[in-house]
DNA sequence: GTCTATATTTCGATAGAC
DNA sequence: GTCTATCGAAATATAGAC
C-alpha cells in the first residue's frame, strides 16, 4: 500500500479549464455591471440587478469581486484603458489634420461600441470621481501633457492656428463622447430611432470638418 | 351679540408670510437637493443628506415633496428651463457669428453658474430621461427644430458654411456643458485648482475661435 | 407647520449546504 | 466553485405628539 499515492492529477488534458471559466465569468460579470452601472449609476445599480443581467446568482458575483466597488472600479479602468489606446492614433502624425481626424474618427467609434462604458466613466468624473481620482491625478494628466506638447509643436511649425491645445483636447473630449453620453438625447432627437450607418458617418464629417477647419493654419 | 363675528382677519400685515415661508423653504431644499443630486445621482443621494445640507428635519422634506422622485424631477425642471432662455441669445440675431458667438458665451456662463443643475441633467439623460422623457420628446424637439431652420436660414443666405445644423447644436451643447459636467476633471487638469476668470475666458474665447472659425463662410 | 420616533422595505454581504 | 437562505445596515416614508 506504499506506492497508491494518487498521480499528481494536474489538469492537463483542458489546462486552462479552471482559468478559462474563471475569465469567462469575470466577462459575463463586467459586461452586466457596465450596462447596470451607465443606466442606473452607481448608486442605484444593484448587485441583484447585476447579477439578474449576467444570469447568475448574486453570491457568485461576490465571489469573483469581493465588494460593489470592486466591481465597479474594474469597469472604470476598462473603458479607460481603451480610450489611452486611442492616443495611438494621434502620435506620430505629419500633421494636424492626419492626428487630430484619427483621433476623432476613433474616438467617434469608441462612443459607437463602448456607450456603456464611456457614461459609467461621466458618472464616475460628475460625481467627484471618488474612485479613480488617482488616474485623473496621474495617468489622465501625463498623457494631456504629453499631447499638449505634439500640439504646441504643430503650431509652432506652422501647420495650424495659434489656438489653446488644452481646451482643444476638451473640445475633442466633449464632442465626441457626446454621442455615448447623451445618445439617448441624440436618438431621441432623431425621432427615437438610433443612428444609422449614414448618421454616423455624417457625426463624424461634421464634427471633423468643424473642428479641422476650425484649427487650420491662417 | 349678533355683530361679534370676527372680523375676517386676512392676514393683511404680512400678506405673503405663509408663501413666503413657503417658497422660502422650497428654494433652500431645491438648493441642497440640487447639488445633492448633482454629487451622489439620483440612486446615491438620501433624502437625509439632502435634509442635512437644507439644515431642515428629513419629514420636513416629505411635507413639501411628497415623494423623493417629485424632488428631484422639480430640480431637473429648473436647470431646463434655464437653457430654454439661453435661446434668447440666438434670435433675431443679424448672423451666426453673433448669434451662436452670443449662445456660446451665456451657455458657457451657465455652466459657470450652475454645474450642478446641468450635471443633474446630464445623469438623467444618461439614465434615459426615465422622469423628464416628455421634455425630450416635445419641448426640446421643437426648441431644436426651430434652431436647425434658423441655421439652416444662414446657410442658404450665404452667411455660413454649409455644415449639418443638428450636429453643430450637439457639438455647442457638448462642448459648453463639458466645463460643468466634467467640470472636476477639468479643475484636476488645471493642477486642482478651479478655473481661474482668465481660465474661463480662455476657454470661452477658444470654444468661439474654434467653431465661429470652423462654421464661417468659405 | 414642525419634528421625533418608528414602521417597512431594500440592499450589500455572508454563512453554510452541496 | 456554486447556490439558497438569511443577517444586519441603511434608506424611504409615515405616524403622531407638539
Amino acid at each position: 500500500m506504499t506506492s497508491q499515492a494518487p498521480p499528481t492529477k494536474r489538469p492537463q488534458k483542458r489546462p486552462h479549464n479552471r482559468i478559462e471559466s474563471r475569465r469567462e465569468n469575470e466577462r459575463t460579470i463586467l459586461s452586466a455591471a457596465e450596462k447596470v452601472f451607465a443606466e442606473a449609476g452607481f448608486g442605484g445599480a444593484t448587485m441583484q440587478l447585476i447579477a439578474d443581467v449576467a444570469g447568475l446568482p448574486k453570491a457568485n458575483l461576490h465571489y469573483y469581486f469581493a465588494t460593489k466597488e470592486e466591481l465597479y472600479r474594474r469597469v472604470v479602468q476598462d473603458i479607460f484603458e481603451i480610450w489611452l489606446h486611442a492616443a495611438d492614433s494621434f502620435d506620430n502624425a505629419p500633421d494636424p489634420a492626419t492626428g487630430i481626424g484619427a483621433y476623432i474618427d476613433t474616438k467617434m467609434e469608441i462612443s459607437r461600441r463602448h456607450p456603456n462604458g464611456s457614461k459609467v466613466w461621466a458618472s464616475e468624473v460628475m460625481h467627484g470621481a471618488p474612485v479613480i481620482q488617482d488616474y485623473l491625478e496621474n495617468t489622465l494628466r501625463d498623457w494631456t501633457d504629453g499631447r499638449i506638447r505634439v500640439i504646441q509643436g504643430w503650431i509652432d511649425a506652422g501647420k495650424m492656428a495659434p489656438i489653446n491645445p488644452r481646451h482643444l483636447l476638451y473640445m475633442l473630449w466633449a464632442t465626441t463622447q457626446h454621442y455615448a453620453d447623451f445618445g439617448h438625447q441624440v436618438e431621441t432627437l432623431n425621432g427615437g430611432k438610433p443612428l444609422s450607418e449614414a448618421d454616423w458617418q455624417a457625426a463624424k464629417h461634421n464634427v471633423k470638418q468643424i473642428i479641422l477647419r476650425g484649427i487650420s493654419a491662417v
